[in-house]
DNA sequence: CGACGCTTTGACACAACTCAACAACCGTGG
DNA sequence: CCACGGTTGTTGAGTTGTGTCAAAGCGTCG
């Protein structure tokens, strides 16, 4: 097993814990880790396509064009995070996936995936788990475009970042590194990269988080919770018994 | 098998061909059919719960509330379609459902469903294709929030809605019955009622669309598929081929 | 040093919201 | 049958949050 394919392992012993032989049989299926340059797209939107990406390091993007030239970022997946397994159902890809930073990955075939998934029903479990709360984080993104404004949705946006880093270590509670740039926000969050600028520059200004030269830094955690109204994503969930299924 | 049983059976041929005797496990696995009056909450945020709904009739929403009093809908499921497959897997809900109108379903238990996940893979793959397809149809929302305008939202709205209920035979190409009000409205696309209203007006005025007494009448499709940059949800992709899982 | 990518700021425009009425509709009971 | 209240729809006037356009500052890298 590659020291570098633990984050996956990491994140779904969150959710039930997995014995040595499924730990290493999870890292057998994965390809050789593959390294790309930023910038370089993965998937793009209405793709065939037969395999899934776990992301080891850097920053990527699935995202949605629209044909008057704007984008929707869907989800920032960080280390540990799987992409592309609801693509697999569908055969074809609903959104487009890239690297924002130099990304390194592994894939695994959608026939061993599937012999993985016969084979190590608690597996499967953990990655039906997985995907179930990418899908309630997904629902707190629409959530937040819906009905919170851009300062709130702000504050709700790195919070959650913070927590899903904290997972896999990359995050401490008040600090992490974080390279998005304001275009990039601006495309996840639903606003301009100005208003993305004046947005962050309230929130330095009332002491509650900071972003500068790629770190991110919250300084009141408290209050920006408040803020934001935020609710954690997985620590309020009972952690899963993965039976079978 | 009951008839109203149907539009489950329905939904799921269309992802791929069930046999006679996965069909009437399929019918026999539900429970009786339960009719609820409009207005009923059948499911409330962070309710533990141990069963799917099937939507057999009427109208219902999942949602979410905010601490300031506004909510969010996610989702009007329309029959055949099944809420709390994702809160199964969390244990607990992570947003309310509702009945709209009378409402008449039947449920699931979770250990009958996962039993027939196990004897029957096959309807195991069209229970996750269908909740991919829900996944999907949840990401176009959040991206209408994130990147639409108000106008170009609405009529993507009431287009897919359409194509939706064409799916179960409950809308033709031009129009179908919605009791949607003009305050569920504007939960759903993110505005408040009142702009919604002054929405509906432009398309009416336009000559696209038009809501009346619980009708919507699709006047111009090819403009208004032109205006919200509308592309199928369904039709676009290929039909699943079912293989186990 | 200049070029480029990213951030910051200002002035202004506009989409959508708020508040405040009023109108239409509908079922209910007198 | 009409009067009534509640719900839903409609409209106007004024406000505000966010977008648009334009330009300048700042680092970094070649």
């Amino acid at each position: 097993m590659h020291i570098s394919q633990n984050a996956l392992a990491v994140k779904l012993n969150f959710f039930s814990t997995l014995t040595n032989e499924e730990q290493s049989y999870l890292a057998m299926v994965q390809s050789e880790p593959v390294t790309v340059k930023a910038g370089k797209e993965l998937l793009h939107e209405r793709q065939y396509s037969h395999k899934v990406f776990i992301v080891l390091a850097g920053w990527s993007n699935s995202y949605k064009d629209l044909p008057d030239g704007s984008r929707q970022i869907i989800n920032f997946p960080v280390p540990g995070d799987c992409v592309g397994l609801r693509t697999l159902l569908m055969h074809t890809s609903d959104h487009g996936y890239s690297a924002l930073t130099d990304l390194k990955f592994t894939t695994i075939d959608a026939p061993r995936l599937m012999q993985m998934f016969d084979d190590f029903p608690r597996i499967r479990a953990c990655f039906l788990w997985s995907g179930a709360r990418d899908e309630a984080m997904a629902l707190d993104h629409l959530v937040g475009l819906g009905r919170r404004s851009a300062i709130e949705r702000t504050a709700h946006f790195f919070l959650e970042l913070s927590e899903r880093l904290q997972l896999v270590g990359l995050a401490t509670e008040t600090q992490y590194r974080c390279p998005l740039n304001q275009y990039v926000l601006a495309d996840a969050l639903g606003l301009t990269s100005i208003h993305i600028n004046r947005v962050l520059r309230e929130l330095r200004e009332r002491s509650l988080l900071s972003v500068r030269s790629g770190m991110v830094m919250i300084q009141d955690p408290h209050e920006l919770r408040k803020l934001a109204n935020y609710q954690s994503v997985t620590h309020q969930r009972t952690r899963a018994e993965a039976n079978a299924n």
